[in-house]
DNA sequence: CGAGCAGTTGACAACTATCAAGATTGGTGG
DNA sequence: CCACCAATCTTGATAGTTGTCAACTGCTCG
């Protein structure tokens, strides 16, 4: 992605409500530009918190502790706003799921910017405040649900966000590996094959490949995932 | 609580930076004061997201989904501003942990009034980021994190917010029961206590009563916790 | 078409939940 | 001030779910 359109972008979906194109231009003055390739790890100092946008591509944002074991906390996609902080009990980084671009800002520096425009900070306290409700929907996944239910729930939001299909069933490409499912979930990539598997064997679902996946009964797959009936 | 101080709690905390005693006057007319008592659930429609500005207290965010588990999401203690989102996949309610006094807000009136003020949006700002952050160390906790490890991540926590003594070790008063230990790690009240049981057997800890903890070594502690080294 | 990586399946072990007693705690009333 | 009571917490035995290790299968891409 050219850094025009990545500018063009940024600007569309964070300073929407600001016509100023000079507000763009210092934006731009205190980003840097980044492509990531697929499973490439967004290189970050973590002294500082950073914001990064994301232009294109998908990524995961990733936390590891002193052993080896990995916690993906949130996936992002296109046109999202990602806060990272800086290294703290626990280091993060951002790392793509395919190919990427992004304009990677440091923290203070955003910040300074966006409190001269009361529209920009809206737009970032609309986006915090999204990002804190999805983390707590993850934090309650991990804490009180099963493998199974977990799974479900990982599919139902999938479908949410970018499935298509007809009523009552639906069509979905799952674009991160099975590691990524569950480093997600909390779970083992065995555990992940094996709740997969037998959500195949129920009929809920059927897989095709390694990255698409077919929903049959969504009802059932929310009663699986032990959510609130949907009127709500 | 009387209804000034927490006006006045309130104007310190949130509108610090405005002087503007209109403002406070705006906000308070949108607010609902609610006082609660110990293990007592704050009533709030959950039609609409809220914020709710607690004056004085310590509350629980906890949710619940069809079955009985509950998840506590986050502690919030004097001065806070939580955020709860509608009711959607899942429920939430706010609980006190001892007798609280708060102001409580529709979320979409507190905008709408917070929006005028960009002094005001920055410190949503700040703190709905600090939300995430400290939620996403949760997630962390919850998904990659055995019981031992949860469990001195929890004391090195409760240390650090309100943790008083010399260094290296540290006294604490727990205000929430083992059961409420256990709904935020994500564990049974059983498996908390013979936690902590292990953890004194260890000698890194004593206790005395229910509720007051000493950490011997706090150290080992954030080595049991799987964190990283202290210079992050 | 074949090499290599991603994913699946199986056997077993480990950790935590569950169920069931007991033991403390802290408050209440005599 | 002490004894008692109910709630909270601890401890023990057992079972269930998920992790671990290992072998095998089947995609993808050169």
């Amino acid at each position: 992605m050219e850094t025009r359109d990545l500018g063009r972008r940024f600007a569309d979906n964070i300073l929407s409500e600001v016509s100023d194109l000079d507000a763009l231009a210092q934006f731009l003055g205190i980003a840097r530009t980044v492509h990531a390739g697929r499973n490439e790890r967004v290189r970050l100092d973590d002294e500082w918190p950073k914001f990064v946008f994301i232009g294109k591509g998908a990524t995961k944002l990733v936390a590891h502790a002193s052993s080896g074991r990995e916690q993906i906390v949130a996936f992002h996609f296109q046109d999202d706003l990602v806060s990272i902080p800086a290294r703290g009990s626990h280091a993060y980084y951002l790392c793509a799921l395919e190919d990427c671009s992004m304009l990677v800002f440091k923290a203070h520096k955003f910040m300074a910017l966006a409190d001269k425009q009361p529209e920009i900070l809206g737009e970032i306290c609309k986006r915090s405040l999204a990002a804190l409700w999805r983390c707590r929907e993850k934090t309650i996944q991990l804490g009180r649900k099963t493998a199974r239910e977990r799974m479900a729930n990982f599919l139902l939001a999938v479908a949410e966000r970018n499935g298509s299909g007809a009523k009552g069933s639906c069509e979905l490409h799952l674009p991160m590996s099975r590691r990524d499912i569950a480093d997600s979930l909390g779970l083992t990539i065995e555990t992940v094959s094996r709740q997969l598997g037998e959500l195949k064997t129920e009929g809920l679902i059927c897989t095709s490949g390694r990255s698409t996946v077919n929903l049959h009964d969504i009802q059932s797959l929310r009663a699986r995932a032990d959510l609130l009936p949907d009127t709500g």
